[in-house]
DNA sequence: TCAAATTGCTAAAATGTTTAAACCAATTAT
DNA sequence: ATAATTGGTTTAAACATTTTAGCAATTTGA
């Protein structure tokens, strides 16, 4: 910024008028002389005027910019949301700020202070992992910035939502692997303290009691990785643990799983149906293809941008806070039809 | 920012002193008592005063933000690139803009001025596939604001880069291809008019004319995505062209040959052998798994970073521009050796 | 004892922009 | 003739902060 962008003030100074009178034909005012606004202008574009955003900001009182703060951006579901995020707000005319706080508390506490002190016009965040305090988020509402949560929200916390419905999503999986005739359904399921771990398994075990098939414990695994899905796969075949059906809670396990049947010569789906959850486009590249859930994160992030622009548009904040629910639908592929 | 967030001047009034006073208590100027520190930084405490940075950025002409262009976030590579940028920038006290060119050389341009606007202090730039005009880049060169490019850089611009050894990477993947016994390889290009896919053909050739191959032409093909590799695998098979071995420009256009070979019977890498080039941790989750180019996505995120702060923090530019080329090392997977 | 130095603060200017208000001719209305 | 209007500008204040200069009041030095 020690730059050399140019100014309204050199503009005045060049054409010997104030810089109010700049400010005003640049802006088209009615009381500029046409004469004045045509060598303002002219002026401007030629020496490649821009307006400088930081002072507008503090005249304005309002950055145009909106913070992110994402648990890890190297994730297709996060990137894509992000993704949705920068469309909605570009157009919008707003900037964004991310900040990534890798899964750690004390980092999002550092990134709220940041965006914070940045004087952003609101706040999209997704909980860390580790967050188990929420006197960050507290203050930040006290602050009267509006703040919207996107995916993993604070349980309780009043603000804007949005969330995938996890539960029905897994519910509808399972669901579809029982209609195409399995009975024994096993699930690798995700870390019970994060809700999505404990709404994913909720569906599994809701399709199931529905449908009147009782749940044996040794089909419920922790599993929620590539190589974790590798071995509680080989642990599944040398205890003879008889599955005809998987449910994963996302989709590397559900890959891991299937290449480890594969490789015992086992036949996907013939033998063993699979349906994965999300991640992204990993699902298209297996052989066959993976059924999965379509979380849609592009979509939740303009969703999320749109909430949260209307709120920082409608100037002050009423405590009506609106939860919008994207169902997530389920595409089904190759791994669980024959 | 029309928020209720305290300032300088709240603390002022409220302690009945100035706001400079304020301002050096907390700065623990010496000429200020030590009983006005003390009411001063107590109050900025337990009324949560945050430092406005747009009003310091507009003061000091220094907005410690750095700006990044990034082509397409939802890319493993890319994210990681972020990564690296957001932790270096972080630990240096520097906020990041994320702009998404999406390809698109006209939002490229816009994303440019936006970061001008702002008063970024410096501006991190891979370039979108479409750009051939390089206008936009030279205006911020006049500006003197720093520019550091990284991974796809404007040819023939004299400005800091880091770029891998893309040539050296592309020669030895085609060389390993080579050692393995594979005569005729053929070679899925990238766009020309991006340096990458120049210089991945290039390696490609070198590797070649070394080992005395004369490469036909009908082997290169321009393909860069995993539906145009299916549909360029089909031609290639329909044509009856032969080959026997494959180095694809991306991971994904390796990974969209692969199962078409595969579809039809082809095995994989005992009738053809493939090589990638990393888009990241797709490699791991093919069957056989993918042999491909680790490009070292955080690492360059990281090295660009501290390039451009050291230029930021330098002050003035010279014109002895830095060129970081990091090496990029072929992982060798099942899919290239039997 | 008187000048010089020190202490602890404040006023004012500056960063780039917008905007309400003021200003000053010249003209028109009453 | 006086008042009001109009056109085209400028002044000044404001946004939050830092910093230079300065100002009393007190203390020190010779």
């Amino acid at each position: 910024m020690k730059s050399g962008l140019i100014t309204i003030k050199d503009i005045a100074r060049e054409l010997k008028i104030s810089p109010s009178t700049v400010s005003r034909a640049l802006k088209n005012h009615p009381d500029i002389s046409e004469e004045t606004k045509k060598a303002v202008n002219e002026l401007a574009r030629i020496s490649n005027y821009q307006p400088n955003a930081v002072a507008l900001s503090l005249k304005q009182r309002r950055s145009n910019t909106i913070g992110v703060i994402i648990p890890e951006i190297v994730h297709y579901f996060f990137s894509s949301v992000i993704s949705g995020i920068e469309d909605v707000a570009y157009d919008a005319g707003f900037n964004v700020i991310i900040c990534q706080s890798n899964e750690k508390y004390d980092r999002e506490v550092v990134n709220l202070r940041t965006l914070l002190a940045n004087r952003v016009d609101g706040i999209l965040v997704s909980i860390s992992k580790e967050t188990q305090n929420f006197d960050h988020f507290y203050k930040v509402r006290e602050n009267e910035v509006p703040l919207v949560f996107y995916d993993r929200v604070v349980p309780g916390f009043d603000a804007d939502q949005v969330i995938v419905d996890d539960l029905e999503a897994a519910y509808r999986a399972t669901q579809h692997l029982i209609e195409g005739g399995r009975k024994k359904i096993a699930h690798f399921a995700g870390p019970q303290n994060l809700l999505i771990g404990q709404l994913r398994k909720e569906g599994y075990l809701k399709a199931m009691h529905e449908a009147g098939i009782e749940v044996r414990n040794e089909w419920i695994v922790e599993a929620d990785n590539f190589e974790k899905a590798r071995i509680a796969i080989l642990n599944i075949l040398e205890e003879k643990i008889s599955i005809d059906g998987l449910f994963a809670v996302n989709d590397l396990t559900a890959i891991g799983a299937m290449h480890t049947f594969q490789k015992r010569g086992i036949k996907i789906p013939d033998q063993i149906a699979i349906v994965g959850f999300s991640d992204g486009h990993l699902s298209g590249i297996t052989d066959p293809a993976l059924t999965s859930v379509d979380q849609h994160g592009y979509e939740m992030g303009t969703v999320a941008t749109e909430l949260l622009l209307k709120r920082i548009l409608a100037g002050k904040t009423d405590h009506l806070y609106e939860i919008k629910v994207l169902n997530a639908n389920l595409v089904i592929r190759g791994s669980s039809v024959v």
